[in-house]
DNA sequence: TCATTAACACGGG
DNA sequence: CCCGTGTTAATGA
């Protein structure tokens, strides 16, 4: 773990950080497909992404969700810093979309390095400020951009995270994160099909 | 025009 | 049979 630690941050955190991190911080495994933060929920502790990537949803009023952003690896989570900096409840959920390795850290430690550790307080800002930007093209493709465009844009960034070609997906799933109707995710992608872009499975979608 | 909702048929596991 | 998929028809923004 302390390697690990070492190769995703070293060049970010100098070194007593590093190992005060080590020494307070619970390292955990979570399965893909795991629900790791729901809305309403007060947060405890502050998770340091080292390997695997998380989707972070924004719920509707009626217990439907839309896909917001990714995390990925040697990042962290804007709303976790809300929460735990403003004590306040999650506006989001959080899923695990691959098989995930992170650090957990407390509250009151991540408080302390802010004022302790100039490298600390730059990786808290750079990362709100990275999630901020992510925010702000996901917000203009949903506002500015068809169906088709959105699609593509999901299914591109899921084979990234997944580092595959073949997306284990049914048009339901996808449906749900885009906030739409599952009979236009079907119809645009069998449109994709045709212009050789996909070619569809039951459960999976491959790309070309 | 394009999304949504409901409805139905097909077929693989 | 159940579920994912493909398609259509009606309705709406």
């Amino acid at each position: 773990m302390v390697q690990e630690l070492q190769n995703r941050f070293g060049n970010i955190l100098e070194k007593e950080l590093i190992s005060e991190i080590t020494a307070v911080a619970t390292f955990a495994e979570v399965p893909a497909d795991q629900e790791m933060i729901r809305p309403g929920q007060y947060i405890k502790s502050m998770p340091l992404l080292l390997e695997g990537s998380i989707k972070i949803l924004r719920p509707d009023d009626q217990g439907e969700s839309l896909l917001l952003y990714h995390l990925e690896q040697g990042e962290t989570c804007a709303m976790t810093l809300n929460c735990c900096l403003g004590h306040t409840k999650s506006e989001i959920f959080a899923v695990t979309e691959t098989p995930v390795k992170l650090l957990k850290i407390p509250v009151q430690k991540m408080e302390d390095w802010m004022g302790q550790y100039r490298s600390w307080r730059n990786f808290i800002l750079n990362s709100y400020h990275s999630r901020m930007m992510e925010l702000l093209e996901s917000v203009d493709r949903i506002a500015f951009s068809n169906m088709e465009e959105r699609l593509e844009h999901y299914l591109s960034e899921k084979s990234k995270l997944l580092a595959s070609q073949t997306l284990p997906i049914t048009h339901q799933q996808i449906a749900s994160d885009l906030h739409t109707s599952r009979v236009v995710i079907s119809r645009i992608l069998k449109k994709l099909e045709h212009q050789k872009q996909v070619i569809l499975h039951r459960n999976a979608i491959e790309l070309m």
